[in-house]
DNA sequence: CGACGCGTTGATATGGCTCAAGAGTGGTGG
DNA sequence: CCACCACTCTTGAGCCATATCAACGCGTCG
């Protein structure tokens, strides 16, 4: 019962509050590259990610970039604050998404478990935005890059043999706009680690974690 | 009716979830360098700062530090996850706090219009949280120190005469771990707009905002 | 008065940026 | 199937912004 490909989010007929689940709980895919939502768009859903990507952006007005997050299923996405969305979102692989109104965050009127659900969600990311300051305040390089495949491997790592094995669906420039790096900097880290002998790259976007307690050592700073 | 001086949060009875309001929003006050809590500490209470300013940091084992946040008056702190908080917070100075429990802000089944207003403060939160991120990942020391005075001058400038003076109750490591700096740098940086006339300085912790166009302008990185 | 914490300033070091060139990769059309 | 193109990634060389190390002034407190 997916709406299928490009349809956007807008396009989802709105329902009474009272409206049973069912109608509430519906779902889109979007491509790679299309936008769910831009920055300062009214905010009126909220989209679990089930499957697929997304990446979080701001831009400011000189080109210069931020990855705020990336959107692994499970993660939720479009907090509103005054109404609108404060990043732009788009999808860096075909990603399918569970979309709910906006009011079943903010008012507990109706399906009280949801609610309790998407709120549970803002918490995560805040305590998720938190780790980040860290990494980026206070981290060198290594350290920043270490930390994001840690996480990533964590929580999309596949089991390959003793091995644990990240695909990574972003660029070298997503990866330096999310860590406050430039793509040059990403790329010599990487080398850095590979010849450590830490990871081993496969194709460029697949990262086989080799010596996974010498990799968190340097994320939390153990090392140095 | 305030919970005088050093009283722990921890020292306020648990109430049923049906009692009014009258004891629910309880209100502390804590002296500077008191914490309120620590990061793991159990997280019942989720505060409202009524006057004063905290600080909440996050420390890593070697020591680096990364101050997350400063809550002024009407900020919301000690949002949970996990049970549990995930920064220190302590007080620049005296400061008031309206003390509201976990379940306020996660079951609705309570006040709703203080669940409302929780959530609110939640999502105000994350919105703030990705501001900041840009300000570290992207913007070189001038720009963050001119966007932190900047967003303070707006939030508790006090007008004299023409301009617009702001009193920092942190120190200058304390910026300088909020920006991700040195606290050389932030004391450079400081100098280079006092000597460029965009501020001036009285007491070390007075700054008085001479041009907010300027100061605007380089926080924006519309200069360069 | 002395000691300590904080802020400023100077001198030097360095991590990551910038600029530049080339290598890999994937897509497209002839 | 191959040639070409566009884009991403990698690597190198040099530079610069910020960190680091160090000295000193100033105010506060015991």
């Amino acid at each position: 019962m997916y709406v299928t490909a490009t349809q956007s989010a807008d396009d989802i007929p709105s329902t009474t509050p009272s409206r049973p689940n069912i109608i509430r709980n519906r779902t889109v895919t979007i491509k790679p590259g299309k936008h769910l939502f831009l920055e300062g768009d009214p905010a009126d859903r909220i989209y679990e990610v089930a499957s697929g990507v997304l990446r979080l952006t701001r831009i400011m007005e000189d080109g210069r970039r931020q990855v705020i997050a990336f959107g692994y299923p499970g993660d939720t996405v479009g907090f509103p604050s005054d109404g609108m969305y404060h990043t732009d979102c788009d999808a860096l692989v075909p990603t399918t998404l569970v979309v709910h109104r906006r009011s079943d965050l903010e008012t507990a009127c109706g399906d009280a478990a949801l609610h309790q659900r998407l709120l549970i969600a803002a918490l995560r990311e805040i305590s998720a935005m938190q780790d980040h300051f860290m990494m980026l305040g206070r981290k060198s390089s290594i350290e920043k890059l270490a930390s994001f495949l840690q996480v990533l491997a964590n929580r999309v790592g596949e089991h390959l043999g003793d091995y644990n094995q990240v695909t990574l669906p972003m660029t070298r420039a997503d990866i330096a706009d999310f860590l406050g790096l430039t793509t040059e900097t990403v790329s010599r880290t990487f080398t850095q680690l590979r010849k450590s002998g830490i990871i081993a790259i496969d194709h460029v976007n697949t990262v086989i974690i080799l010596k996974p307690i010498a990799l968190r050592s340097i994320a939390e700073g153990d090392d140095t």
